[in-house]
DNA sequence: CTTGACAATTTAACACCGTTAAGGAGACGC
DNA sequence: GCGTCTCCTTAACGGTGTTAAATTGTCAAG
């Protein structure tokens, strides 16, 4: 007879599967009975494992850190600007991976402490290479929120690599555009190749850490 | 018998209301309903001048980069670094101006070819000091991403200048870090002083646009 | 004047949302 | 056999964005 009863859910399992979700309907579309239901389960019982809303989505942020950090294997011999690129080439293409990414992760706080083993890893490695420790936390937070900004603006274009979010006629645009020629042509070219451009911007940064803390 | 009627709705004023109800309410308690008490009339009305919520909010992001321009008024013998360091400091502070500024700005996009002007300006000055067209369109890019990365996060701690949002308890931060001390002596510095911290991350980006792209 | 068209708004309703309260089924120790 | 604890369901609440239909005021044409 079937008496087969479900695995009780955990905070991680929640937060798995409406990860998963994610993908498929977007941060509006998830809702907490869309989620339960994906589940078995009836929407109040994830009120067992989470507070409110909010903190199932900070659990989803964590784990979408912790799935980036198992996947990027740090190098200990990494110089400085590899750890830079690495962490932060790492940071977007984690986010890509889910519809919204950029949002979800920005709009949450991680839950423990997880996310200061890596941090620590790159403080360490920033301040041997030279830098001071507040110059090594700007640093690095120079280049993440830049990668944050970025990736929210790429996804508001891009839902998912590959799709196009509609709204963004190029012809129309360029009649309207009539007018003003450079940025015409900028913005046709700044709406493609996202990946050649956020290399180009991070250099940028890169560089001017470079210069301006006197490390190379 | 006071038979004056009430001069009907617009757009610009109906994103004026929002805007100012904005700081008081934030963007969740930002409901069409709130929105229309303040304007003396029922939520349904707003479906007149709007064809959804997002319709409105785009409004009001529009409306909030026509402030900015208004306010900072650009002079054409600005150096490309003036020119980048005043335009982000106006897009910080105009930001600022509004609680979740940053989310509703980079949540929505802009109706009409406002914005087109400045950036032409921009784009001529910048190519008129040396840089290509494409080099141009990345530099003011970049900064431009790096600020709205910034200020999100900024204002995931301060809604508004001089508040502060609850759960950054600083001392359990301390304790929980104990293992990580470079960590927990960054972060401390990290949540204090976002001016400073907003300039040197910035000034990091000038630094690397001329060094990258060889323009002094 | 009356009539008719049109703009701007109200009233009423819908489906859905996050969230809470109360209770029930099963497992486990005493 | 009984109480306790965990995990979940059922039922409900107030609030949300949104739509359809009816209503009011304005103004031009006949």
């Amino acid at each position: 007879m079937s008496t087969e009863r479900r695995a009780p859910l955990d905070r991680r399992r929640v937060a798995d599967t409406a990860l998963r979700l994610l993908n498929d309907v977007g941060l509006d579309g998830l809702t907490l009975r869309a989620i339960a239901r994906e589940l078995d389960v009836k929407a109040p019982a994830l009120y067992w494992h989470f507070k409110d809303k909010q903190a199932l989505l900070d659990e989803m942020a964590t784990e979408m850190y912790r799935r980036m950090v198992a996947e990027a294997a740090l190098d200990p011999a990494d110089t400085w600007r590899e750890r830079l690129l690495k962490a932060n080439r790492g940071l977007r293409a984690a986010l890509l991976g889910y519809r919204d990414g950029a949002k979800v992760f920005s709009g949450s706080r991680f839950i423990g402490i997880e996310h200061a083993g890596p941090m620590e890893d790159n403080l360490r490695l920033f301040t041997a290479a030279g830098f001071t420790l507040p110059q090594a936390a700007r640093a690095l937070t120079t280049a993440y929120l830049y990668t944050l900004g970025f990736v929210t603006e790429e996804q508001g274009v891009h839902p998912l690599p590959g799709e196009r979010r509609e709204g963004y006629d190029m012809d129309e645009r360029a009649r309207l555009m009539a007018d003003f020629p450079l940025s015409a042509q900028a913005g046709a070219e700044i709406f493609e190749d996202y990946d050649r451009h956020f290399e180009e911007g991070l250099a940028v940064v890169v560089e001017g850490i470079g210069v301006r803390y006197g490390v190379s």
